[in-house]
DNA sequence: GGCATATTCAACCAAATGGTTGACGAATGA
DNA sequence: TCATTCGTCAACCATTTGGTTGAATATGCC
């Protein structure tokens, strides 16, 4: 566990900047270039520029440049590590990584059967 | 979602810290007393009396005086909200924040009986 | 070529962070 | 009572962070 650490530290320090998971958030939505993330900040471009290296850095989004614009793409698998770090603890009897993704094989196939006692 | 902004702001800066996670993990064993948080790092019980308090002031431990001596305790619900905005993400996509969520909902409902095929 | 667009670089700044030391208050126990 | 133990407070320090501005570097288009 002590091996990932620094990694965690960049991922977790990249995930405490509200803007940054707007960002992300966005991402979530689409690939957008560099000058549209921008947009709707109140922030000059060059700070998002640089959020978004931090997420970068982070592994959070890839950016590949394509003529003279820069893509920025979400990169989820990066927060896995990160999510089971937090699975560790105590929660994890409530919120258990791979009871969730049988929760979800079984509401795949089986349709809304998978939940116990809706109401 | 952004209205929990703020708190995933103080969680997430409380994770992205190495000392911090190690002493959340201490904390995973058992309840100990501020001076024995403090043994095994290489720096200054004051420096260890901040973390917790940052740890303490995020939600994710808990401190209670009985006589002289502070008793750490972790506090894992608060790892809650963060783990659920990561999982919006990650491999399970846009889709799934909402079958999380129900998930969730009939996990905490149902106990372990909201399992749809544990084996 | 020459201008507009997209993005970064460099230098700077204020505030926050993570640490130190020394003094302090409050409970314990000889 | 008096020394000891537990923990915090106050002041300080170096480094990092999150932002700014103005100049620089590509690239695309007429």
């Amino acid at each position: 566990m002590a091996c990932m650490s620094e990694q965690l530290d960049i991922t977790f320090q990249a995930l405490a900047d509200p803007t940054r998971r707007a960002i992300l958030s966005m991402l979530l939505e689409d690939d957008m270039a560099v000058t549209d993330v921008a947009e709707p900040f109140e922030m000059s471009l060059t700070a998002i520029s640089k959020h978004l290296g931090i997420l970068s850095r982070a592994g959070l989004i890839s950016q590949e440049r394509r003529g003279r614009v820069k893509w920025c793409k979400l990169e989820p698998d990066a927060l896995r590590d990160a999510s089971i770090w937090m699975q560790s603890f105590g929660q994890f009897e409530a919120v258990n990584l791979d009871a969730f993704e049988k929760f979800l094989a079984a509401e795949l196939s089986g349709g809304d059967a998978a939940l116990p006692n809706e109401d």
